[in-house]
DNA sequence: AAATTCATGCAACAAATGTTTCATGGTCGA
DNA sequence: TCGACCATGAAACATTTGTTGCATGAATTT
């Protein structure tokens, strides 16, 4: 089974779809968007609920180049296949290089990602939530790698919390901000190793200021956990990969901005209502077709 | 006779089990072994590959409370409906104000977070991967949350191709980026619902300059992912929260860049070397201490 | 305007499916 | 040992499945 390693029916069916005729096009798209219960019901079951006819499934599996509807299904059927979590498909070392090795590549690195997240200790995360809501203003500071989940918590609390919510360093060098640090607001760096210079002095002027320092980390000896009153751990080497895992940071910066949310109640409710609403009068967002 | 309040078809399998007939014991296990080849393929092909007669399948079935085969795999196939909502998010609703709750709302979202990244189909990733390893240039855009995706994929991509990898609309108006897509190049956009104007619109202009497109998206639906030669799945609504879960966008991100920076060999590794030591030089990090 | 191609629904077809019946062979109890 | 019972496989059954030929109507070309 040296495959060539035909690609997934589904992209066939989307890539092939746009030149296809109107009716074979919305069978087409019912497929990709029921595809399980393409692999389970039978075609003429399907039709009835597509409101199309029988005879359209098979033609549609023609016209993408299979033999018919069952061989269609059948490649369906694999592409959904649960991956074998077998003992030895998996870091066997010596993989060599070939169409699969990329695969199995990517299944390990999602498999061990998975396993981190509930490993992540919820606890620290609520306490920290519960900091957040009664800081009265929110500091966010996160380097390299990490801006990006700085800016996802930045941009979420912001969703509901305006005005109270500041990424270090957008409104001109980070100095400008470590000043205007002050007692009871609150401040979340992101880091892991190796840790730069510019995450840890921020760590440490919210400490001097007297803020409450959140710290998102992969270790509690990491330099910006130092004297923080919150820690939150994830793991950032669990997954196979050169680069480290920001999935655990992602995870927890999302949940301590669900948390945060929900303690703000009614209040925060709307406000994120009214961000909606602004957003979609300055027609942002593509309407959504029925 | 207590039933078991129908729980899991398998688990009422695994009960009724012992006090079967050998045979029927025999299919049993081999049901239970292969649930989702019982879903999707036929009793008689089951039969064939057991070494057992199909009408033993249909006996089962009886034997543990159902009208038939029929029904039996009718409630497997459901068991195993992809989107179903886990058994935790049931708390989501009832949940009361308290100090433990906070806690609980971090655990389900991490859970159902955890359980959709096995879900998360891999190969369409090792395909993307390959395009983007043959790419002349690679364009990445994301808006709003989906920002910090891209920005993320951006910075790991840069590491090992520097001069290749730009986001679109850091050097002026993303106007100007969509202009000077060309063919060869491969562009990635990152989105899901509700979809912002401007991804689909660079989504657009990737698509008309015959430059490879590659969209990280919600559903096979979005507009972004039409015409798009690979479509990387993820679910942002699985876990529980005000807002849609990007810790499947961030998995796809990192797998991405895993798989492009294993296909790019030696000279990759070289690469992302020497920017390693640019960074220590500059020392951007803390020295890790012994 | 006529001819042609093509998309599409309907209906008939052969093949395959799940079920049932029947004959067989084995086991247990009287 | 005989008879009742049950597990089991093979074959026959009605049903459902995927497919294909045909007629119709729209769109395109000549």
């Amino acid at each position: 089974m040296v495959e060539p390693a035909k690609s997934s029916p589904l992209s066939e069916l989307r890539i092939a779809l746009p030149s296809l005729p109107m009716r074979l096009q919305e069978v087409g798209r019912f497929v990709a968007a029921n595809d399980y219960d393409a692999t389970t019901r039978s075609m003429r079951d399907l039709a009835a609920e597509a409101g199309a006819d029988p005879a359209a499934f098979t033609r549609l599996a023609k016209a993408i180049g299979y033999s018919g509807w069952d061989e269609l299904r059948a490649a369906l059927t694999e592409a959904r296949r649960p991956s074998q979590t077998s003992p030895f498909s998996g870091r066997a070392r010596g993989r060599r290089p070939g169409p699969n090795s990329d695969v199995a590549l990517v299944t390990d690195k999602l498999e061990a990602e998975a396993a981190g997240l509930p490993r992540i200790p919820a606890q620290p995360i609520a306490e920290a939530a519960r900091a957040l809501h009664q800081a009265k203003r929110i500091w966010i500071a996160g380097y390299r790698s990490c801006r990006s989940v700085a800016e996802l918590l930045n941009y979420e609390l912001r969703l509901f919390r305006p005005e109270q919510v500041q990424l270090v360093g957008t409104s001109g060098p980070d100095d400008l901000d470590l000043g205007a640090i002050r007692p009871g607001e609150a401040v979340i760096v992101i880091g892991f190793l190796p840790y730069t210079h510019a995450s840890v002095r921020v760590a440490q002027a919210a400490h001097r200021s007297g803020a409450t320092l959140i710290a998102i980390a992969d270790s509690l000896s990491a330099p910006m956990a130092e004297g923080a009153d919150h820690v939150l751990l994830f793991e950032a080497a669990s997954s196979p990969g050169f680069f480290p895992s920001l999935t655990g940071a992602v995870a927890i910066a999302q949940s301590l901005a669900a948390v945060t949310f929900s303690l703000g109640g009614a209040a925060a409710k709307k406000r994120l209502e009214n961000t909606e609403a602004r957003l979609i009068a300055a027609s942002i967002y593509v309407p959504e077709k029925g």
